[in-house]
DNA sequence: ATTGTAATTTTGTACTACAAATCAATATTG
DNA sequence: CAATATTGATTTGTAGTACAAAATTACAAT
């Protein structure tokens, strides 16, 4: 037996806690679609043997994630979360874990390589035509700023049809920043032989896909080489 | 003018919205760490000029999602957040919208090919003595259950040494379940020329990176067919 | 110097009260 | 009769009080 196991903190856990969890769980369970109406704050109060107050404290988290809406005497209802809604309120750089950052990080390399698939079933002409302007208003004299990074990556996120994966990208880039203008501030950043913007529309316009994740990944080569 | 944007719905913002928001700014404005003390409740209240009762609401919010911690006396520190917490909890197939799970199911594939990069750049000779295990237990005769595919595709993204990206993974997979679940009802699912676990496995050994993309590409032929 | 004890502070929970919103039912008016 | 106005009741949103539990601090005792 395991002597440090038996030290383990006790779970601390509150009473709104337990009423959230279980909301959520009479939720999942009774298989509750949006629109449904919800017992009211008293009701379950009563049921669940617990004051108002706490109800509301759990009921405030699952308002927050979307998952209920309340309005004045009309009740709650059964809502549709945005399922990035409680990603997004924890996105601080300053909160989150080192490791955690580095891992944010190598998932947007691993979107940009992996996304190639979508974006060559779904890309349009219009698509390449609206690349080839993004690509013509940024200056080909300095290395593109981070804002014309974004506009361009954005675009390509865009042209997959993913909406929900394009807002998780853009969820992640302050991030994503955060951690190489920090690589940056210790390394120099070299790149010779670099794939820009408009190898890669060409790529989509007549090459394959395998041709454009190697492109894209020649193109994030200063990003993978932090990842040793 | 566009009279459809005037009869947008007012914010119906509450109190506790507000305090949520301002203490989260707050929290980013200052650059708060984990383990830094907070105010108490009874002071932010006052400062706020709202009831304790609208402040503990919010503070219930950031206690979910474990920006905050607090225990009776000691006050309230800031905490280190599971960037994944937020979404494990709106995750559930009843009431995310048919977009939402569609996007979801998409993001798992580009994901699988995405990974290739990380997969061959750390994977150890361990590692594939392990999947071999896997195979191994896992009949030839029969499709691979559920599990069976969870266990292989699991063991995957842990060779990626990504634990964010691993646990991203494994919250989809239930979605990505139910979807093809769906699917299954009214489709007959035929796979010729079919890519196994142990190709993959082969191909990890001996194999490029680009080899693993274009076989595990073949391996989600049934899946990536959905999302025409 | 360590242990025990009491005072104090802060969070957790409960309860009451009331304003605002709105639903339901009834009354009023054209 | 139909449409509107009024009234009453109900439910959420906010405020405030009260107290238990936990833990910090200070002090007392051995």
């Amino acid at each position: 037996m395991n002597s440090k196991q038996s030290l383990t903190p006790l779970d601390n856990i509150s009473l709104t806690d337990r009423v959230e969890n279980n909301l959520r769980a009479y939720f999942l369970e009774n298989a509750f679609k949006p629109g449904d109406s919800l017992p009211g704050e008293n009701e379950i109060a009563e049921k669940l043997n617990v004051s108002r107050n706490v109800v509301r404290e759990a009921l405030s988290r699952l308002r927050m994630l979307g998952i209920i809406e309340s309005r004045t005497r009309r009740g709650m209802i059964m809502a549709r979360p945005d399922i990035l809604g409680g990603l997004e309120r924890v996105l601080n750089p300053f909160i989150l874990g080192k490791d955690t950052l580095k891992d944010i990080f190598e998932m947007r390399l691993i979107l940009e390589i992996g996304m190639a698939e979508f974006l060559f079933l779904r890309k349009t002409d219009k698509d390449i035509e609206e690349l080839e302007v993004i690509i013509k208003n940024q200056s080909s004299i300095h290395e593109p700023t981070i804002e014309e990074e974004i506009e361009f990556h954005t675009k390509l996120y865009d042209m997959t049809g993913n909406e929900t994966f394009t807002r998780f990208q853009v969820l992640l880039i302050p991030l994503f920043n955060h951690v190489f203008s920090l690589y940056k501030k210790n390394n120099k950043v070299h790149q010779s032989n670099h794939i820009y913007h408009k190898d890669l529309v060409n790529i989509l316009k007549s090459g394959t896909v395998e041709d454009f994740r190697l492109a894209m990944k020649k193109h994030l080569a200063p990003y993978f080489k932090i990842t040793d």
